[in-house]
DNA sequence: CGACTAATTGAGTCGCTTCAATAAGCGTGG
DNA sequence: CCACGCTTATTGAAGCGACTCAATTAGTCG
């Protein structure tokens, strides 16, 4: 499916704006979803200050492929892209992280993907050799950073079905219904919800048509005709270039295949 | 890529053989390299009491897709499949799982994937409930999951690449070369090798031609077509069904894409 | 209201899949 | 040891889905 050498221009990355202060974490946004929340509260400022707020604008790069793996890092706003590419430039989006998600490969010496904000974007950053040593003297955070790992790796498994036997139709299907069921809890920040995860019907895309295909291995005119597709068949609504509006939700979960 | 929906008979999967035996750990063929290793002997050994031996026969299934988590497992000879499925029955293979390999979900209450021997294999299987219970309670044993975690995320991450963005013949390579390099260390079990990880140049394939094709989400004429390819090619030597030889590693290299 | 960028739409090509035989491996039993 | 029969792999022909290239249109921001 993809062409074997599309050469690529570099790509141009912006560079990245440090505006750091000593990480407090009393007021911090994401304290109760982030790993931190697996720490007592002494134990968590200990950590706490380790870290510190990194901004990052639109399309800055938080740590490289292939680089000297230096730091970790909490999101604490903002939505990032973990991503890896051939040598000739061809990528491929293996996640997008969204507040209280955890960034970074602890214990590897190399960073395997890069990490890109997508919008601007705030983050809590560690040395990331404190951080190991740190984490091993700390069961209950290293016990949470299993439990998230599990379940990126569970997401990495449904993405390679995706990728390796969906058609691009159900591809798109199952990127929008997944989009829609994460980003609830990306919305209703430190308020726990009440009753189940509703999925949301209108919302915003973190992606454009060209990330959204480097998502799901496709070419950006196949993303825009199969969402016009879903349009024409009355599954969704497109609302300007990033606005979605689903409008029957079940007719798209059968055109995801499950 | 793949055509919707290709209707599949049911899956004719062998029923599992099951040969208990209270599991001693001493002359436990992996020992020294599962994630038993983590722990002092005593503790071992109480983890090892939790165990049992089971041996499967080749196409019997040990975990469904779906299914309540009941089990975790270490490999301890033969090669097992990781696999999940669309509802119409397109598979993909998300991985295999060799001798010394821990296999499961632990922390869940369902299996995300299926689990399924590729060759007549045994494993040590424990009760997931009592798993949990005492990996909870030995932070070394945890400390060593996440490391298995966080690499086989990783592995998922390089086959996203491939499945998103490489061509039939980059998949193959790759696949081939990761596969020369991964099974170095599983042929020689328990002797520490000396010297770096030399990449085997002949090996027999774990998988036939469907499983590959599954594996790397190509169908079956496609795999057998870019094998021959590379063999007019004088990349490699096809011994049989299931034999490989390496002829020249760089080529290989340069046709994965790295 | 422009001017730029992102998205859509159209036409044509190519790689992979599908369907259909044919050939090769491999285990079995004579 | 070889012939038989089943399974697995290879090869061929044809079709289609997604890609590329090339305009055109729609959004967005100053």
């Amino acid at each position: 499916m993809a062409a074997p050498p599309p050469p690529p221009p570099a790509p141009p990355q912006r560079r990245l704006r440090i505006v750091a202060a000593p990480a407090a974490c009393e007021g911090c946004a994401v304290q109760s979803r982030a790993i931190c929340s697996a720490l007592p509260p002494e134990e968590r400022d200990v950590l706490g200050r380790m870290g510190r707020t990194q901004t990052l604008a639109r399309g800055a790069t938080l740590m490289w492929e292939g680089d000297e793996a230096r730091v970790v890092a909490n999101v604490l706003a903002g939505v990032l892209k973990l991503s890896i590419s051939t040598s000739d430039g061809r990528e491929q989006i293996l996640g997008v992280a969204y507040p209280s998600d955890f960034v970074g490969r602890p214990y590897a010496a190399a960073m395997p993907y890069q990490v890109t904000a997508l919008t601007d974007a705030r983050v809590c950053v560690f040395p990331k050799a404190a951080f190991d040593r740190f984490a091993r003297e700390h069961p209950a955070l290293e016990h949470l950073l299993l439990e998230r790992t599990l379940t990126d790796l569970d997401r990495a498994h449904a993405q390679l079905l995706d990728l390796g036997r969906k058609s691009a139709g159900e591809r798109l299907a199952s990127f929008l219904i997944e989009l829609s069921e994460r980003l609830v809890q990306e919305e209703c920040s430190p308020a726990p919800m009440r009753g189940k995860p509703q999925p949301l019907d209108r919302f915003e895309l973190p992606l454009d048509r060209q990330q959204i295909g480097d998502l799901l291995g496709l070419a950006i005119e196949t993303v825009s005709r199969h969402f016009q597709k879903m349009k024409a068949a009355g599954v969704i609504e497109l609302v300007g270039r990033r606005g979605i509006h689903v409008l029957d939700r079940a007719a798209l979960r059968r055109m995801a295949g499950f």
